[in-house]
DNA sequence: TGCTTGACATAAT
DNA sequence: CATTATGCCAAGC
């Protein structure tokens, strides 16, 4: 199993502040996989529980869970979140523009 | 070995 | 922001 592939993508989502979330795409990117971003998906899911990898705090573009809401994970991940301070639309789903993980200090919320 | 699927992203409408 | 169409790479059978 290529564990050089998943590490990478577990280190980067391992990266991710604590009350934001981040797209596949971005961690793709940090991961280094540009536009690889179902790869970070994939690993995901082989993502054991025992990992400590803060898995639901990444999302999609849409700022939404795209695992099923109805059952286990899908809520789980909903219920991760609201434990990080992170508010949900009445839509489902979160408003990238305030819990995006930016890097810069730059904060719709904080500046 | 080759086809199909997949926890997605991006561009156009 | 939502919907539709296409691209990308790896895993599963």
């Amino acid at each position: 199993m290529p564990d050089s592939l998943n590490a990478r993508i577990y280190e980067t989502v391992c990266r991710i502040p604590s009350g934001r979330v981040a797209t596949y795409g971005q961690v793709a990117r940090e991961a280094g996989l540009p536009g690889q971003a179902r790869l970070v998906g994939y690993a995901l899911h082989n993502l054991p529980d025992h990992s400590g990898v803060p898995w639901h705090r990444v999302v999609n573009a849409r700022g939404g869970i795209s695992l099923d809401q109805t059952y286990g994970s899908g809520r789980l991940q909903r219920a991760l979140l609201e434990t990080e301070d992170v508010i949900f639309t009445d839509d489902g789903r979160i408003d990238l523009a305030v819990y995006g993980w930016m890097q810069d200090s730059s904060h719709p919320t904080v500046g």
